[in-house]
DNA sequence: TTATCATATGAACAGATATTCATATTTAGA
DNA sequence: TCTAAATATGAATATCTGTTCATATGATAA
């Protein structure tokens, strides 16, 4: 996103976005200027990525309810442990689980209570 | 998740999910019978899988304001339309757009309005 | 019809990803 | 201390995924 050129009227917004020819200038310069920043759609999308995956997702609906150790999610998904670790890296660097230590235990838990009600939501919408 | 042989008492369901040792058995029982339907799971994860792509990411968030045509999500995202072509496959096979023709323009929008509700809250979630 | 525009599709390839296996770390108990 | 339990990590690998390029389809206009 580099400075803009102008165009004296008409245009709502120069459009520098486009390179390509595109069929409806203005609804683009619309969506553009509407766009979220980079750092919010990247932030969204790894959220929505650590999400897309089955193992991920199985333990992330698992937490809603109840906090849960590391071998107890293996036990639950029928994973080995250390793939249930792998992943729960992953969902630990996309700030979706939180964890406690007792012991030699790690007992894992959902962030806060937004991840909780975005997968209500979501379960709401697969379910219907 | 095949029919499980009983236990008389004490257990509040039995679980033959786990293979390995689990430290808290009851919980993990808790956790198993709480458990979403797989099919549910899967199509949940199809459609957080289908958001964890920063392009398709930006295309679903571009068409909540409004529909767009093939070109100009390409000239949107500074993507050639062949790959624009394939990421809409993709988001359609997911049920997050819709689309209609008008001659040879094919213009794409979001499937329903839950679409737009979930990518609402996803973005309240990824600004804060 | 023929030419062209907008889009879709298939094959190919580079890069990402999930699991496994081996090993390390951390804590509790002996 | 030493051993074992619970978890984490690194490397290796097989699979999946996103883009590009070439080509096909479908619709309009000439």
């Amino acid at each position: 996103m580099t400075a803009t050129a102008r165009k004296p009227r008409n245009a709502a917004k120069p459009v520098d976005v486009c390179q390509i020819e595109c069929v409806h200038r203005d609804a683009v310069t619309r969506a553009a200027s509407a766009l979220k920043p980079e750092s919010t759609l990247q932030r969204l999308g790894e959220f929505y990525k650590a999400l897309g995956d089955p193992t991920r997702l199985k333990i992330i609906t698992a937490l809603v309810h109840e906090e849960l150790c590391v071998c107890d999610i293996a036990c639950l998904t029928g994973m080995s442990e250390s793939a249930i670790s792998h992943q729960l890296r992953v969902l630990r660097a996309a700030r979706l689980v939180k964890y406690r230590r007792h012991g030699r235990i790690v007992y894992y838990s959902l962030a806060d209570g937004h991840v909780a009600d975005i997968i209500e939501q979501g379960l709401r919408h697969a379910e219907e």
